[in-house]
DNA sequence: ACTCTTTCTTTTTTCGAAAATCTGTCTATC
DNA sequence: GATAGACAGATTTTCGAAAAAAGAAAGAGT
């Protein structure tokens, strides 16, 4: 089957048209995240490398590199397959997240320059771009609004100077990713919410106000896994 | 990370190489933490593949494991390197590790049944046989000491029910062993006292009590953390 | 009916050749 | 002398074939 020549790839959601020049890893990451493979599922060789097209030695190394993030579980002779999910993890993430990103909040506060504040204005004018649409086309443009969020928050803490503060609150933030993902055919609701809890952090975070940085950061966050804990 | 695999432990050649019975992850990390390779290093493939005795793609995965641990740094076209060290990262990590840990110690003090204690009892006389050697002979099992050190440590927390409140501990353990390293060849000094602080934390924790093992532990790292950024 | 082999199939894991990329050196040109 | 281009050697990255391991199915013995 799939007799095409390249780039078999049929996933159900052909929108997003940007997977076929980036590498397996983050296509491989996308599609765990959004769920295009199930939990438990078992990510046979032979299946993924005709769906990424890449050899069998760069599949491995990409999914070594999830199985580190987190994304999936290996079992030596077995294989490899999606990790599973549960709010007891979802409960655990988020409470290690939001440790992690007020401690990076009043580290940037603290350091941040005017190239901060400038770029922190910027992504957050590009996320409010497809915030501000109408709940349809902002379904449509879902990834994009998914990779401008994670922009939006890596710019408020990007002058924290501590790199494994980062790099931890980093691997949180893709986990929570894969849990807010459940959220995305969720009722309306928050829709213009979020456009405004966002711009209420980027106010605090300019004026440097850190405790109210703080608790709307972490308002923000445990609002949306606590829906997500619901859908679960 | 390192599941649940029991390992040769004991170095079985009396040279470093041969007998590639361990894989190349785990000597990989090994020799990085036990500064073979110098920070910095470029670790190339033609070397390393005729070091360990395997094939470049197995090389490969293992290097790119160890990055996302945080032992080396990959530049893409450029290869990999041994990541550097600096006396901030120490105190960076030393801090992380210090919150993961207290944080599991009480989690695992309210959680911890009968085979939690006994385990932190078998594991801490293994220890204790070690460290109560006098100065030369506790050099000579230096390596052995790592592994034990590690496994009393783990013991205590072993019943902590957050599993990634484990992992990310984990991983800032694993840096500080790289650290740690520098303080080998220190001035005997600590060496008893360390079989002192080891007993007292595991007849604390055992006590359930959780104020006193979480202060004594503090108290344990930071000592180790700042002989070593001296000697950095 | 059950279990222990044996055999065959599927899947994972390893390996080294080949392609792509980078680095440094040399030469032509201004 | 400085700059750009091109060549050669070294190094990384990718790929798929082949070996090893796990799983499934069939058969023999109890």
């Amino acid at each position: 089957m799939n007799s095409g020549i390249l780039k078999p790839a049929s996933s159900p959601s052909s929108k997003t048209e940007t997977s076929g020049s980036r590498d397996v890893l983050t296509r491989l990451r996308t599609d765990i995240v959004s769920s295009v493979f199930e939990p438990e599922t078992r990510l046979k060789f032979a299946d993924m490398t005709k769906r990424y097209d890449v050899g069998i030695g760069t599949l491995r190394e990409a999914l070594s590199q999830l199985s580190s993030e987190g994304f999936v579980t290996v079992e030596a002779g077995k294989g490899f397959k999606v990790s599973p999910v549960s709010a007891e993890e979802l409960i655990e993430i988020t409470d290690h997240f939001i440790t992690f990103e007020k401690r990076a909040v009043r580290e940037a506060i603290a350091h941040g320059g005017e190239d901060w504040e400038t770029n922190i204005v910027a992504v957050h004018h590009r996320l409010s771009l497809i915030e501000g649409l109408p709940w349809e086309r902002r379904m449509e443009r879902h990834s994009e609004w998914v990779e401008r969020h994670r922009e939006f928050h890596e710019a408020i803490i990007a002058a924290c100077p501590g790199r494994w503060l980062f790099r931890l609150r980093s691997i949180m933030f893709d986990q929570l990713d894969r849990y807010r993902f459940v959220t995305k055919r969720a009722p309306e609701g928050l829709g213009g919410r979020k456009l405004e809890e966002h711009r209420e952090i980027m106010t605090a975070t300019l004026a440097r106000d850190a405790d109210l940085a703080c608790a709307l950061i972490e308002q923000h966050i445990r609002d949306t896994s606590e829906r997500a804990i619901k859908l679960l």
